[in-house]
DNA sequence: AATAGAATCAACCGCTTGGTC
DNA sequence: CGACCAAGCGGTTGATTCTAT
């Protein structure tokens, strides 16, 4: 491996690449750019051991070495703390990363926080070079399983956002929570500024199968025993705009009669919820370009020891997880027309940018109604007619099911405290050098940062007191179909 | 074996954020 | 409140290595 030579042999990259001098400093030395010697790393390694980190302008001033700060904090922080990991990604960082990816965007500091061991750097690069692959081979950035379950923790999230608006802002007058005939908890988005966001800002509408009035509570484990104990079916969540991201996955023909749709209130194919169960679980993902075929058969397919082959259209690489969003067969050449219109390099930037871009991109090419269309809410008696709307789709128990099973630390916890929760200690040895100094430095660093502080006493714990994080996969989901050779499978570009 | 292009990764740069005065 | 500074973050660059031809 090309990174090994270049660690073990610091030389030999100084005899390669020459370190330059910029600049000047107080003493009217220039500092040293370029690759680090192991001598530079050896006096910033005590330098570490003997002050903790933080502080990193100092280091010059105090040890002579004639790097800047930043570049101190740099080589610490991706090559010489403890507990770094090396080497490829496992296919379980791998997924980690895809998973985290759909979650934050390019958020490359908070994944690294949750990849015990990674570094934003390593995780950028990996996501750089091997999307690149993704991008130039025209498929889609993540495997369907993932990005529908984002989609889903996403709505719930937004659901929960909703709660507390519904409780708690001053924005929402009492008019405008009022049931309506059918006991049903409006929401009237069209009060509100922000259901411009459309897809960011979902209106709510809770029902009540027992007709009884029910505070919804903002807490999210309230919220889920509302949700156990109150859906029958008769959960509705519309989704106020057209233009939501959602409906990149749905033909424009179904959006005219979404009756027809085997769509719930989030947004997610009712057969995909199945597979999407068994992604979560470690099941191998179904082919998506049959996702949106009527055929029941096709979705009970995945029951069959179908592989993605027999099922992926002929051009779809033999990958099982190249079963990716977008790649939905469809009849509908409006529909395909819509995707080749989006190429996915467009959706590259970042997670949120993309989906506004996707967004608005599909509001201009859709000659949707007025997406208000759908509400006809009176605040002022209270009456509405969302049970109408095209636009609302009904959830059912199992599709509830789908929405607790977000329920854990890493989907719907705070996600703060769900991130030190999945950092938890893990395994990981620490170097010699770090551990033959003081027995206590190694945990003993004074970041000068709180936040430095938990990430780092998190990094140096070991794992003989911990559990892994939670993100890991365990070893009954490593069949799952992402193997960390699949990237490598992907057709090159010449 | 030679070579070109691709892949990988370390390091840098510019910007942002947060704290302090 | 604004200036200043330290630190962090994400994008980009360029050197090195790998791989296919």
């Amino acid at each position: 491996m090309a990174r090994n030579n270049r660690d073990e042999g610091a030389a030999a990259v100084e005899g390669a690449r020459e370190p330059v001098m910029v600049g000047g400093n107080q003493g009217g030395q220039g500092l040293k750019k370029g690759p680090w010697t192991s001598a530079e790393d050896a006096i910033l390694i005590e330098y570490v051991k003997k002050h903790g980190e933080g502080n990193w302008n100092s280091v010059q001033r105090n040890t002579g070495l004639m790097r800047c700060g930043k570049s101190c904090r740099l080589r610490w922080a991706n090559h010489l703390r403890p507990n770094l990991k090396k080497g490829a990604f496992t296919a379980e960082e791998e997924r980690t990363i895809i998973q985290l990816h759909a979650k934050y965007g390019n958020k490359w500091a908070r994944m690294a926080s949750l990849l015990p061991g990674r570094t934003d750097n390593e995780i950028k690069n990996y996501w750089n070079t091997r999307i690149k692959r993704r991008l130039r081979a025209n498929l889609p950035l993540y495997p369907e399983g993932i990005r529908r379950a984002e989609l889903l923790h996403q709505r719930r999230h937004q659901l929960l956002h909703h709660q507390h608006y519904l409780t708690s802002s001053s924005l929402l007058q009492p008019q405008q929570v009022l049931p309506n005939p059918q006991g049903r908890y409006g929401f009237n988005p069209s009060h509100h500024s922000f259901h411009q966001a459309g897809f960011t800002m979902p209106s709510i509408n809770v029902l009540s199968s027992t007709q009884q009035p029910y505070m919804v509570h903002s807490d999210p484990n309230h919220l889920n025993e509302f949700l156990l104990n109150n859906l029958n079916g008769n959960f509705s969540v519309p989704i106020p705009s057209p233009s939501s991201f959602f409906d990149q996955s749905i033909p424009a023909h179904l959006l005219q009669n979404p009756n027809s749709l085997p769509v719930n209130s989030l947004g997610i194919f009712n057969d995909d919820l199945t597979s999407l169960t068994a992604m979560l679980m470690g099941a191998p993902v179904e082919d998506s370009g049959n996702k949106l075929s009527t055929n029941k058969k096709l979705s009970s397919g995945k029951n069959q020891s179908t592989g993605p082959t027999a099922l992926a259209p002929s051009s779809s690489s033999p990958n099982s997880d190249d079963c990716l969003i977008g790649a939905h067969s469809n009849n509908s050449d409006e529909y395909n027309d819509i995707k080749r219109e989006q190429p996915l390099a467009n959706r590259n930037s970042g997670l949120l940018d993309s989906l506004l871009e996707e967004a608005k991109v599909l509001t201009s090419q859709k000659n949707f109604k007025d997406e208000d269309s759908s509400y006809t809410a009176d605040g002022a008696n209270g009456k509405q007619t969302v049970e109408d709307t095209p636009d609302e789709f009904c959830i059912g128990p199992e599709d509830l099911e789908e929405i607790m099973k977000m329920d854990n630390p890493f989907y719907s916890m705070d996600e703060e405290l769900s991130s030190l929760l999945m950092n938890f200690p893990s395994a990981m040895p620490k170097p010699e050098w770090y551990l033959s100094g003081s027995n206590n430095d190694a945990t003993g660093q004074s970041s000068s940062r709180a936040k430095e502080n938990s990430s780092a006493s998190l990094d140096v714990c070991n794992a003989d007191d911990a559990t892994p994080p939670r993100v890991m996969a365990t070893s009954s989901e490593s069949d799952w179909s992402l193997k960390a050779s699949c990237w490598k499978n992907m057709p090159g570009i010449h």
